[in-house]
DNA sequence: AGGTAAACTGATAATAGTTATCACTTTAGG
DNA sequence: CCTAAAGTGATAACTATTATCAGTTTACCT
């Protein structure tokens, strides 16, 4: 993967923006640091980096996929009230890779959980 | 929700065809079925069927969403090489809704586990 | 530096999966 | 049966994403 302008700028709105935001958020907020970045570009580089397990691509969300950069495992909870992703600590699952393994024999790659629900704050704001 | 005739059928064949399905398979295996039922009417169908809890819609495997007769709580693996889709049994995470809940105090209303790899038939041929 | 091959960009077009629209048909209760 | 509500399916539309491709940038080799 060579250099670009365009790909470390993306890297750095994303590393600043811990909201888990889609490529259509991504975009605006690029255009809101004055990087305009072409659409093409955008997905191709979000691509790129998840492949080489540099961001992390959330799918199961919504109809969009997320982008993550956190790639330390931790898994993730949409509020159905206000739509924020919010992240999950993988301690919730103990050993989870370990029993599914021995209870399939299958070979085990990856893994994503996703929670959904209301959180605190819409919680608190029902309840008023 | 009123009777339709339409609408058993697509249950039938979801019940049937333990594959989870997408929508344009079984669309295939309806046509299969002697039963031309039109696309906006299967989706319709699906998500009514999925909004009463009466079957499960899968998100995150691929680009399409799946459906599962079985609304028994459990989780999924998808095959990097066949593609299929396997069910897993949900007690690999115990407690999860629960540690879940007291580490973050959100109300967790559902939650979804996905995982890929290899299943066991494909890690056999790619050994030979 | 200077050349060049490989990588990257971004405008445009295309695609896939799904939902909206709407005239017509079916269902179910009084 | 009558009628209102629910369902159908052809068509069009929409959204998120990928393909194409000519032009630009990067990086490495002299």
């Amino acid at each position: 993967m060579n250099y670009s302008k365009q790909r470390e700028k993306i890297l750095d709105v994303l590393a600043n923006n811990a909201v888990h935001p889609t490529a259509e958020t991504l975009l605006a907020l690029l255009k809101a640091n004055d990087s305009n970045i072409g659409f093409t570009t955008l997905y191709r580089n979000l691509n790129q980096l998840a492949q080489a397990g540099i961001i992390k691509k959330i799918e199961g969300l919504e109809t969009s996929a997320h982008f993550d950069h956190n790639t330390f495992e931790h898994y993730h909870f949409i509020c159905e009230e206000c739509g924020k992703v919010f992240d999950i600590p993988a301690h919730v699952a103990p050993d989870l890779v370990k029993n599914t393994q021995s209870a399939t024999g299958f070979d085990i790659a990856g893994h994503d959980i996703v929670f959904h629900g209301v959180c605190t704050e819409c919680k608190q704001k029902k309840g008023q």
